[in-house]
DNA sequence: GCCTGTGTTGTTATAACATTACATTACCTA
DNA sequence: TAGGTAATGTAATGTTATAACAACACAGGC
């Protein structure tokens, strides 16, 4: 049974089960909504579900290139290209790079948290402060269409490593 | 004399006095500090400030080129170095592209607002909402070294053109 | 004036990140 | 099984950024 998210990937925790759970729900969202989860998308996923870390759209494609599941660019572009468009994955402006989302629920809104020395990343809700963000834009007459907060730093097992 | 800093470049304003109080700030700054206001860097903050839209680096190169102010980019990525790490400007991730700080205060941290339509960067002052950005990140037991906040939307301009 | 150290610029090359364009293949459905 | 749509394969290229080293400029001490 799918153990109740504990967005805090800092924790120790069932990385396993982050894991399974991930792609298990993946595959059920795509079922659900007659989207198609090909070899490619899947192994970019589960590669980006192996660890909480930050990844560069290279990096992955070494890594399918070893399954044999293409070596070009634009196949892990276009993978990750789903993936960020339905919510399995999150782009990272500042490291552009990329990093599986933890919590998928249908329109979550995260901000980031990047740890500089280990390049995991953590999200949490960036409600309610993004709508503090809304009215500081509001005041100077901007019409917000999306917030980008990523904040860098160091994630409590690298505090606790010095 | 220097008007009063009004931070909303969206606003209709006296754009010559940003152009020339903005060098006017840095050259003192400069020399307050014993940093040298170099030919090049000069240049490249002037080309910033001659709009308050995010320039791509090799857009900047190009207008340096045309100065025969150096053609590599290793001159315009040195001068801009210098500039954001001066405070004179500021890296917008989401765009890798950089635009003149428009309050070049001792220190100060913006959160952008960005405009999709016309690349016009306004900024505002980031706290208190950074101060919630370290409480959510505390709760996850995060040590924040550094926030970044980019909002993308329509500057008013651009919603009355439409 | 000249030496010398430090900081800046010039230049070449290359690394790292991302997209265009088009051919081919897989999948669905009628 | 034919035809349409979505996905992938592949080559080429575009865009952003840095490494490495040579040359030059400026300042302070001799
Ligand atoms: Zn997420
Ligand atoms: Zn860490
Ligand atoms: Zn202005
Ligand atoms: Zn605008």
């Amino acid at each position: 049974m799918p153990q109740p998210p504990d967005p805090n990937i800092f924790q120790k925790h069932n990385h396993r089960s982050c894991r399974s759970s991930g792609m298990k729900e993946a595959r059920a969202f795509c079922k659900a909504q007659g989207l198609r989860l090909t070899p490619v998308r899947a192994r970019v996923l589960e590669i980006l579900l192996e660890s909480h870390k930050a990844l560069g759209a290279y990096d992955i494609l070494a890594r399918l290139k070893e399954d044999n599941l293409g070596s070009q660019p634009p196949v892990v572009y276009r993978a990750l290209e789903f993936l960020v468009g339905n919510g399995f994955a999150h782009k990272l402006e500042r490291l552009n790079a990329f990093a599986a989302c933890c919590q998928p629920d249908a329109a979550h809104e995260p901000m980031f948290l990047i740890c500089q020395n280990c390049r995991k990343v953590a999200e949490t809700p960036l409600q309610p402060i993004g709508r503090e963000i809304d009215r500081a834009a509001a005041d100077l007459g901007f019409a917000v269409v999306s917030r980008m907060v990523e904040v860098t730093g160091t994630c409590p097992t690298c505090q606790a490593g010095t």
